[in-house]
DNA sequence: TGCATATCGTCAGTTCTACTGATCATCATG
DNA sequence: CATGATGATCAGTAGAACTGACGATATGCA
């Protein structure tokens, strides 16, 4: 990875928005592996913390992400015990998708990690730039979307 | 995608970022087609025209990808006629790549067009948010980097 | 009731991106 | 000239995410 973004490229959105991701990865990688997960998967379970009950798809609506790779993602969280998949009774074509208590503890704990590096991520900009990023990024990331 | 970030995932920085990422070239891809060229084709382009004569290696460099993707890039590059490649005569080792006047031509076009595509991307946030968050962005893009 | 259509989860296969490792040519050093 | 380093290339690999197809189930309509 280079040093530094010359001016050419540091204007190009593309650009900066992917090497700004690549390092947050970097920098979140070493510190999720302690937990077995990466950030994917704690991304989802975050997301069914918040929201559950979901089943597979609704759990993928929600993170923006196809059926078919949540269903990867369920298989790796089942296979460490920290989702169970099970049929709803309200449509049996559903699979709800809920937390063990190992996947509650993993949740908290590599929760906390990852807050941890995302200030760090942030501190050169400083609380009010911070806050300001996270603010704008927030409304780029759900900006008007293209619907099916 | 879904259509809207929720609050338990929206202060998730890994998330908001990936999710910014997808929607700009989602955005940009179909603008970009009509040239021929992706947004990492004419990131290629933009380091070359700033920095020529630059050898692949050395392109690669500044754009923070590997050399052997960068192999790649300039073999569709070249096959669409946009950059050339010369052997250097101070180090024969090298390959110097440079732009053609088609790729000069191409440059300049669909520069202007993902500039266009940029400035309503980020145009939600505003003029002042706008400022601040390319600034952001780019200290974020290029925070001290751990060297090889 | 019975049939057509749609949805959910799953799987196989594909695509895209980017990497590692090996190889060959060339350079630099002693 | 011998040795080791560097640049470009290629083959193979890995991961993420997609498409298309399938079986199971649900829903709507005649």
């Amino acid at each position: 990875m280079s040093e530094a973004v010359t001016d050419a490229l540091a204007s190009r959105l593309g650009y900066l928005l992917k090497h700004a991701q690549q390092r947050l990865v970097a920098a979140a990688s070493p510190v999720m592996a302690p937990f077995g997960i990466d950030g994917r998967e704690l991304t989802v379970l975050t997301a069914l913390a918040a929201h559950s009950p979901l089943s597979q798809q609704e759990a993928a609506d929600e993170m923006g992400i196809d059926r078919t790779t949540m269903v990867l993602l369920v298989d790796a969280l089942e296979a460490k015990g920290l989702v169970e998949r099970r049929r709803s009774h309200e449509d049996r074509r559903k699979n709800i998708v809920e937390l063990t208590a190992a996947g509650r503890d993993c949740l908290r704990d590599a929760g906390r990690a990852r807050d941890e590096v995302e200030r760090e991520f942030l501190a050169p900009l400083g609380d009010t730039l911070s806050r300001e990023f996270v603010r704008a990024l927030r409304m780029l990331a759900s900006q008007p979307g293209e619907l099916p």
